[in-house]
RNA sequence: GGGCGGUUAGCUCAGCGGUAGAGCAUCUCGUUUACACCGAGAGGGUCGGCGGUUCGAAACCGUCACCGCCCA
């Protein structure tokens, strides 16, 4: 016997652990599914290493799984590979806190030890979030579990880097990128979290070459950066400046002279139309600074202090200090000529949102997208590949069509480590210019020659055919050795290591084993969908497109599903220091995981917000409990799955009906789901559940339990059991353990199931027949019943009081009907009598049902007046119903451009609101 | 500044050419042996404003307002 409630955490653990034991996550197909089955794949968007699973993750997985189980049960080849990227900068940074608390810098040992310390983490606490995805019932394949740090994905990485630098598509450059002082690496644009911050604009005047008292005005938010100022650019047609275009000021402070230069970039209209230009430390101005070839000047040091290009009073100073010391000293020359208030965007590092970036010269690597970008903006306009919703398709243009070299140099330690190994240079006479042997690495690039190369061997390999003499690992260029007949060379490596995302982006076939051509690669790749946030899009959907299409030739997935943000239960952004984060685990926790899905799935609309909190699980957990209670009612009533019964064929007009609608049912949830409308699959059974099978039909299946034909009483146990059943298989993809469980305690008294819930087959009833005829007596049914006891509840019968009806005009068929459902109308609606023929007695409370007026007599009870007022109100409503249709049909217009069925369709709700007028008049005029 | 969303019942949202829907909340009633994490019933909206298209607009187009996000 079951429990009056549910309790998920009883029983969690043991089912998860009874699935994963089965077997059923396993790439492939359930037991009896056709051997044919065509493949079905998702790859999980890795979390990050040091990940714990947040509301996004929770929503996002939930969806996937639903996919996942929705296309195992009916069939197909399934493959939901899991799996986690190294998150090269969050990790570092977890690793390197552990080591400050032991007062210990990862400075103090060698690489080699240091990344021996994250694989230590790692394996200690690093995953956390592939425990707790299985806490919500993710039916990942956990036997294919990877990781971007693997030894498999590795080698795609570097085999990928050394094809992309054969082709040209990979090179070093010296540009502007965005510097974090604090990690002290380069990061990508798309890393860069623009926050607003008031600040102030500083108007600097900067005094005019040999023109004593004369200035020219400019603006900045960041004045420190003038000491690294090259030129101030003026508009051309800027009337006010022309005749100092080509003259020069005097850098205050610095006492150097900058050349003013007229170019397009400054902007008459904003400020004072004058810019100062500093090439070393702002992106446009370092465009600026190409067109006009102007030098440029790097002010700072790796960390963000003033380098030795500045005077000497400001140099080791940090930006921000020198910044106060550099607005005071050009105070004290009277050289501020105003401080403006402003709001403005900031760049920050998105990992801590604490540390402003600095545009910086440095040495990185770049990949130059863009030829893969047209590959992969091809693939969408071409429908190879689509966005679900399909506005998400207008963003992923956007980005690719404007699209930047991506910086994928990282100053970490904790990665992909770039597989370049360098030598010295030889010139055309392959002679070497250096002293040597002592280290190499304070060299200019360009005294080296890079061996790209997949293995150390391999460059090694190449750089002998390079210098055609011996080579060895080494940071002193060469060394002289007797025994290998002289001169042997050194090569080092690459110290960078590649962005996380690089890695990430070759996901979809990395995971499927290339570069091995593996049966899992032929047969799930292209994968079929791409379950994510929109967050992602640049990062990940973007490049997944771009890599799959440029070294698998195919799109990596057909379907792109973007889905919606979660915001808290005031519609505000999750975040950590807002303090109004609502973890999954706390709501599983206390509502069970079923219930967190269900909900995050019923929020799941075409919107871009879903709003969740304790109250919206809640309200799904009392679905669970209502499903629950369901089950429990049928295993009262002897509710037994029946092997042999047939829906098709029972005889009782409620059981028709019930297989109708549970056959439209599994049709609506079938649809929605192949349609990713996930918000309406879970709708649609949510729906079927309590307001179809828990409101009526187990409520009309309660006076045939009661009653004493055996027959009927047998068909519908049995019909009740496969609807519990059916229920149970449609909501699965939703609410994964409360339908196991219900699957295996349902069948305590029939034997044992066949398979799990998870591996049993997905509802297919199309070949049901469509039962008009039972549909609308059950329907006549229900209009009946709740017509009753909206009169019972108006006049304030009591709920004790029995009363009785009388069907005025009732036709054949209605007295049929009235007869077969006698007990289940009396009992529902609680009528001591029900009847068709004889008088209708005086007192009556009546309400139109089709051709027929019900009559409730209720004798004193009834108030004459409120009836009477009741009535009038129905029977005004009809007529203005009337009057409006009349109004509509006697258009010409409408009349001779509306096509037929809505005009016939028109008419007969028409006919229908005179019919019911007719009626309501007649039972107005019976009141007396 | 450019782009994309949103604005529908007190709240959260669905509907996206043919007479306004759900859940929650509210009010009334209810200890009928599945369920009070429940049942029955009820009230509540000129679908942001203004124009236009259409026989007909919450829905399509334009415009404005406000809110949000993304990219500069």
């Amino acid at each position: 016997m079951l429990d009056k409630t549910f309790s998920p955490a009883a029983v969690e653990g043991r089912i998860y652990a009874e699935w994963e034991a089965s077997g059923a996550f396993r790439a492939g197909r359930r037991p009896g599914a056709d051997a044919g089955a065509e493949p079905f794949c998702i790859v999980i968007p890795p979390p990050n290493v040091t990940g714990r699973l947040h509301i996004g993750h929770a929503l996002n997985n939930t969806l996937q799984d639903a996919l996942t189980r929705f296309e195992r049960m009916r069939g197909k080849d399934v493959l939901w590979q899991p799996g986690m990227d190294h998150a090269g900068i969050a990790t570092q940074l977890v690793v390197e806190r552990q080591l400050a608390e032991k007062q210990q810098s990862r400075r103090d040992m060698t690489r080699e030890q240091f990344v021996e310390k994250v694989w230590e983490w790692k394996a200690e606490s690093g995953g956390a979030i592939t425990q707790q995805l299985r806490r919500l019932g993710a039916s990942c394949d956990w036997s294919r579990e990877r990781f971007t740090m693997d030894e498999g994905l590795s080698r795609a990485v570097l085999k990928v880097f050394v094809e992309l630098h054969k082709q040209g598509l990979i090179y070093k450059d010296k540009r502007l990128v965005n510097w974090d002082p604090r990690l002290q690496t380069a990061v990508s644009d798309l890393e860069v979290e623009s926050i607003e911050l008031k600040g102030h604009l500083w108007h600097l005047k900067y005094p005019i070459e040999n023109e004593p008292g004369r200035f020219i005005v400019v603006a900045t938010t960041r004045p420190e950066t003038m000491l690294g100022d090259t030129a101030v650019a003026v508009h051309p047609d800027d009337e006010r400046y022309k005749d100092l275009v080509g003259k020069r000021v005097i850098l205050p402070l610095a006492s150097r002279p900058i050349p003013i230069i007229a170019d397009e970039h400054s902007d008459p209209e904003k400020g004072t139309g004058a810019v100062k230009i500093t090439p070393g430390h702002d992106f446009n101005d370092f465009e600026v600074g190409k067109r006009h070839n102007l030098p440029i000047l790097n002010i700072l040091n790796k960390d963000a202090t003033l380098n030795d290009s500045v005077p000497q009073a400001y140099r080791g100073l940090d930006r921000f200090k020198a910044r106060e010391q550099i607005l005071a000293d050009l105070e004290a020359l009277e050289l501020v000529d105003k401080i403006e208030p402003i709001t403005h965007a900031v760049p920050h590092d998105e990992k801590t949102k604490t540390v402003v970036l600095e545009p910086y010269l440095t040495e990185q690597w770049y990949f130059d997208v863009k030829p893969l970008a047209e590959k992969a903006l091809k693939a969408v306009e071409d429908g190879r590949t689509r966005f679900v919703p399909e506005n998400w398709t207008n963003v992923y243009f956007h980005w690719l069509k404007n699209i930047q070299p991506w910086c994928i140099s990282r100053q970490l330690w904790w990665g992909h480590q770039i597989p370049v190994w360098y030598g010295l240079k030889m010139d055309e006479n392959r002679h070497i210019d250096f002293a040597g042997p002592s280290s190499v690495r304070a060299l200019s690039s360009e005294s080296f020659e890079a061996f790209v190369a997949e293995t150390e061997e391999d460059a090694l390999k190449a750089a002998e055919e390079y210098y055609g003499r011996p080579v060895e690992i080494g940071e002193d260029g060469f060394r002289t050795d007797a025994q290998r007949g002289g001169l042997v060379f050194q090569i080092f490596r690459d110290e960078d290591v590649l962005d996380t995302w690089f890695s990430s982006a070759l996901w979809p076939f990395s995971t499927l084993g290339w570069p091995d051509e593996t049966p899992e690669l032929k047969r799930y790749y292209p994968t079929s969908v791409l379950i994510t946030g929109f967050d992602i899009i640049f990062f990940w959907v973007a490049r997944m497109m771009m890599m799959g299409l440029h070294f698998m030739d195919e799109v990596p997935f057909h379907t792109v599903f973007i889905h919606t943000r979660v915001l808290d239960e005031k519609g505000v952004k999750m975040s950590k220091t807002k303090g109004n984060v609502v973890d999954p685990l706390d709501l599983i926790d206390q509502y069970g995981a079923d219930a967190l899905r269900f909900t995050l799935a019923l929020a799941a609309g075409q919107g871009r917000d879903m709003r969740i909190g304790p109250s919206r699980v809640e309200v799904n957990r009392n679905f669970a409990t209502k499903l629950w209670n369901a089950a429990r009612f049928c295993e009262m009533n002897e509710c037994v799955t029946k092997a042999d019964f047939d829906p098709a064929t029972v005889s009782l007009t409620l059981n028709k009906w019930i297989v109708g609608e549970t056959r439209a049912a599994a049709a609506d949830v079938t649809g929605a789901l192949e349609a990713l409308r996930f918000n309406e699959a879970a709708g649609a059974a949510y729906h079927f559940v309590w307001d179809v099978f828990c409101d009526w039909y187990l409520e009309f299946a309660k006076p045939v339990f009661n009653g004493s034909d055996e027959a009927a009483k047998a068909e519908t146990r049995a019909a009740a059991a496969w609807v519990r059943d059916q229920i149970l298989t449609l909501l699965h993809p939703f609410m994964p353990f409360i339908t196991e469980e219900l699957w295996a305690r349902t069948a305590e008294h029939a034997g044992p199931r066949e398979h799990l819930l998870i591996q049993s087959a997905w509802p297919s009833l199309w070949s049901l027949p469509e039962d008009k005829a039972a549909h609308d007596e059950m329907q006549w049914v229900i209009d009946l019943v709740s017509g009753i006891r909206s009169i019972r509840s108006e006049m304030n019968v009591p709920p004790s009081a029995k009363i009785q009806l009388v069907l005025k005009d009732a036709n054949a068929e209605t007295a049929r009907r009235l007869q077969t459902h006698r007990d289940v109308i009396a009992t529902l609606a609680r009528l001591a009598d029900a009847r068709t023929d004889g008088a209708l007695p005086q007192g009556s409370a009546q309400f139109v049902i089709g051709e027929a007026v019900a009559a409730l007599p209720l004798g004193d009870v009834i108030d004459f007046a409120k009836e009477r007022a009741r009535l009038e109100k129905e029977l005004k409503k009809a007529n203005d119903e009337i009057a409006r249709f009349d109004a509509k049909l006697a258009n010409e217009q409408f009349v001779s451009r509306a096509p037929e069925e809505v005009l016939a369709e028109q008419r007969e709700k028409r006919a229908d609101a005179a019919a019911l007028a007719a009626r309501l008049s007649e039972a107005i005029k019976h009141l007396g």
